[in-house]
RNA sequence: GCCGAAGUGGCGGAAUAGGCAGACGCGCACGACUCAAAAUCGUGUUCCGAAAGGAAUGUGGGUUCGAUUCCCACCUUCGGCACCA
């Protein structure tokens, strides 16, 4: 009886090492199929792998299989995402190398991701910190730094003092402002960073109109960009200097009756009279000794100072005072701002606290008109311009931007008097990639006092890391405390000279690996040629939603930059972006552990088999949703898939069976295959597996009543044998094979549906009196209206209801329902 | 404050295109098998009601013959953004 018994672990060892044998799961350019190229999002190796890293790949696999299944040539690949923080921070504490201990880690998860027996082909692996991808990496961003892509500067950025390095501002999070990574408050510090010119297109990162990404994505990659359209205007000071302001309201120019600029704006100290010298400064040095956290907090009370200068109101000539104050950003805008107290809260409280003019020249239409002494708010909302001139009776609406008509008049006017021009604002900043760390890919620079700064010779490429260094955590890399590595000569004079010793942002690294693993065996370029033409884009990228305003937007700008270098062809490399939710711990929680809620997919498959954990992820939450683990729901698809197992070992058991059995057996199967198919074109995997999961319940009842042993019985064990096959491979591939059918299972093609077959005979109308339910009648379902009205009229139970009074209608839905309103 | 998503039994979740609410599974109850337990199989399982019947998809309105589904207002939870000029 060994045969028969289920054993999970066997069966799956076996078949893993035959496909790995047969190379199943190679994908190779054929041009006689269509391409598919799937993509799950890359992990980390942190040695282990997360039920999180299974319940995004697996389904990922199974609408991969299930793509193969219809014909195209599917390359499913993956890989390892290698440098990063936690391996150099484990190297501080315990002195291990980051480069041994990540070798580890990716041999253990190798190990573990081919225990989910997923289609990935693994000679296309990448590893972010092999030197044979970083050294592409490298070459990456000198050929950004050529293209005037990448630059230096001197900012002040957000720097983590736990993780001792800068972030950029995508990875920082949270009303206080913490570290993504480690949950440490940032501190400001200023820094000479290399960073990366996003900003640059940031109007065509806004363009989703060729990809299918989900709306949640794109828009939360649109607030992140925050595009606001308005118009930039040139006031100057008394002494002549510009002051160039962004506004989104050029219609309230004539309310401006002050300017304010940022403590840190460069003008401030050229615009300060003698006798308000001494306030400022005091403001500028609270301003920088302040937090960001503090500085930024909405709540706060307004303050600032005035500087004791004067600008000139370019539309009316007035003479407005200058003020600083900390509300006012040097990273948004210009840095500075026209005051128009009147119509904006901020500048409003601001004006009152320090007895600034408020002049109102938006009046509201039908109302009393507004009085800038006595009002108690600003007046934010539509209306027709006053106190302004030429433009006095001009509507403005709420709309924003170039669609206002009244706004668009008045930057036409002020374009025309060479005052103002239309222009655009984005909250979006550009990507700052230097991290003083040392586990990262070198930035290839190299820094002579003559020559400034030059890009490593593409022939000297990579720029390999050195492996005796010390893990101290200064905040400097550790690559700059190195004796002699920063030493080198200059690429255009010779010289002696210094190498860049901070390394780059990993996002850079994943920025492209989609392209590396076209052809990871390439050694004269990023990518083969060919694979890139045959290959890309990407079909179907699958991952965490928490990547949509970081990896998810760098990569979309890195495909343009590529594209815009002559590199790579078309706007986006990912044409289909699905996101799964999140598996939280049992107590709802997020897992950790802390919390000591971890689900080890390694003991579930040890307790399960893999198929069953498969299933169980697929069928236990929408998937895009995600769900608290339950650990006693598995047991629903380990019963499943042993039923499954019993069903299809069983041999034959003739017995007579009418010829309604067997086609409501076909009737059913076809159904469900239709519905199967649907929802994996949709992406909707918790209803592929309980659709099985009723076949079967049907199928057990069809088999008592005699079907086993006919043709109908042989048809649907295939059908179900291959709609199951992408759930759960292994014991499919299994039982495919004790049918005696040709290997393997996972190179048919997905059935076809028997329209005829799936066609209902008889249907079950619902009755309704007054939109209530009262009675159920099966007719045939080719039945007729004036049929089917008249038989719901004949139900007892309508009569009943109808209480003698006559219909006044008779709704009739075919095939469906027949209410009758009285 | 702004933007977005989601609210359905004890639980996870189903419900083509506005048409039988609660599929499938977990759990629970009872039964069969067993000396017993596990496993397995069977029956039942939204609430109220003895039943007939009634109520019910976050709340309140609306459209409709008919609303979990569409519209309006609100509440709650989660995620993102936030002195953005």
């Amino acid at each position: 009886m060994a045969d028969i018994a289920y054993n999970f672990t066997d069966i799956e060892k076996k078949w893993q090492k035959k496909w790995k044998a047969d190379g199943l799961y190679h994908s190779d350019i054929d041009e006689s199929k269509p391409k598919f190229y799937a993509l799950t999002m890359l992990p980390y190796p942190s040695g282990d792998l997360h039920i999180g890293h299974w319940y995004a790949m697996t389904p990922s696999d199974a609408r991969a299989r299930y793509m193969r299944m219809r014909g195209f040539n599917v390359m499913f690949p993956i890989g390892f995402d290698a440098f990063g923080l936690p391996a150099e921070n484990a190297a501080i504490k315990s002195g291990v190398h980051p480069m041994k201990r990540t070798g580890e880690n990716i041999v253990k998860m190798r190990k573990q991701l081919r225990s989910m027996g997923a289609m990935f082909d693994w000679r296309r692996e990448m590893v972010s910190s092999d030197p044979e991808y970083y050294k592409w990496t490298q070459w990456f961003f000198v050929q950004l730094y050529k293209h005037g892509l990448a630059y230096r500067k001197m900012s002040p950025v957000d720097f983590c003092p736990n993780c001792n390095t800068t972030l950029a501002r995508e990875q920082v999070w949270g009303d206080d402002r913490h570290c993504e990574r480690c949950g440490t408050p940032v501190i400001k510090k200023d820094l000479d960073q290399w960073f990366f010119k996003i900003t640059q297109y940031a109007d065509e990162l806004l363009d989703f109109s060729t990809i299918d990404w989900p709306d949640r994505v794109q828009t939360l990659q649109t607030n992140w960009i925050g595009r606001s359209e308005g118009a930039s205007v040139i006031f100057k000071t008394e002494a002549g200097d510009p002051i160039e302001i962004f506004t989104t309201r050029p219609d309230t120019l004539w309310g401006a009756t002050f300017m304010v600029l940022a403590p840190e704006h460069p003008l401030v100290d050229k615009i300060t009279s003698p006798a308000q010298k001494s306030e400022v400064e005091a403001y500028k040095f609270e301003a920088a000794r302040q937090s960001d956290i503090d500085r930024e907090a909405v709540d706060k009370e307004k303050t600032g100072v005035w500087t004791g200068g004067y600008a000139i109101n370019p539309v009316n000539n007035s003479r407005i005072p200058i003020w600083i104050a900390d509300y006012v950003l040097m990273t948004y805008g210009t840095g500075a701002i026209m005051a128009v107290p009147a119509h904006d809260e901020r500048d409003f409280a601001f004006a009152r606290k320090y007895h600034l003019l408020v002049m109102p020249v938006i009046q509201p239409e039908g109302q009393p008109k507004l009085d800038g002494a006595t009002m108690e708010a600003a007046y934010i909302g539509g209306g027709y311009m006053a106190n302004s001139g030429q433009f006095n009776g001009t509507i403005i609406n709420e709309e924003k931007g170039r669609k206002n008509p009244g706004i668009s008049a008045v930057t036409q006017w002020l374009e025309k008097n060479g005052i103002g021009k239309f222009a655009t604002s984005y909250h979006l900043r550009d990507w700052l990639i230097s991290r003083q760390r040392y586990w990262g890919a070198p930035i290839p620079m190299v820094y002579c006092k003559d020559c400034g700064w030059n890009p490593v010779p593409d022939d000297q490429l990579p720029v390999t890391l050195p492996e005796d260094v010390e893990w101290k955590p200064t905040g400097e890399s550790p690559l700059k405390l190195h004796p002699t590595w920063k030493n080198t000569t200059c690429p255009s004079c010779g010289k002696p000279a210094e190498r860049e010793t901070d390394t780059m942002d990993t996002f850079m690294c994943s920025s492209w690996y989609h392209l590396r693993y076209l052809s990871p065996w390439c050694k004269t370029a990023p990518f083969d040629e060919a694979e890139y033409n045959y290959w890309m884009p990407v079909d179907i990228y699958t991952g965490g939603i928490e990547h949509a305003t970081m990896h998810l937007i760098y990569t979309r700008f890195f495909h343009k930059a590529l594209r815009d270098m002559g590199i790579t062809e078309g706007a986006e490399p990912m044409q289909q972006l699905r996101n799964q939710g999140m598996v939280l711990g049992e107590d709802n929680e997020k897992m950790s552990k802390s919390r000591g809620n971890v689900v080890s997919p390694d003991e579930l498959v040890k307790a399960y088999g893999a198929d069953t954990v498969r299933a169980y992820l697929m069928f236990f939450a929408r998937w895009d949703m995600g769900a608290p683990w339950n650990s006693k729901g598995i047991e629903g698809s380990s019963r499943w898939i042993r039923r499954v197992w019993l069903l299809f070992t069983d041999p034959p058991r003739p017995g007579k069976c009418s010829i309604e059995t067997k086609r409501a057996l076909r009737r059913r199967l076809h159904q469900t295959l239709k519905r199967v198919t649907r929802d994996f074109e949709k992406f909707e995997f918790n209803t592929i597996v309980s659709s099985l999961m009723e076949l079967l319940n049907d199928m057990y009842k069809a088999r008592d009543e005699g079907v086993s042993g006919t043709a109908e019985w042989a048809e649907s064990q295939d059908i179900y044998l291959r709609m199951m096959a992408p759930v759960a491979p292994h014991v499919s591939e299994e039982l495919w094979a004790r049918l005696g059918k040709p290997y393997s299972i996972h190179t048919q093609s997905w059935p076809v549906v028997d329209e005829e077959a799936a066609r209902e005979e008889e249907v079950t109308l619902v009755v309704q009196v007054n939109g209530k339910l009262r009675d159920r009648i099966t007719v045939p379902a080719d039945v007729s209206e004036e049929d089917a009205k008249a038989v719901a009229l004949a139900s007892e139970a309508v009569k009943k209801h109808l209480e003698g009074k006559t219909p006044k209608q008779v709704v009739y839905v075919k095939g469906r329902l027949v209410n009758i309103v009285v």
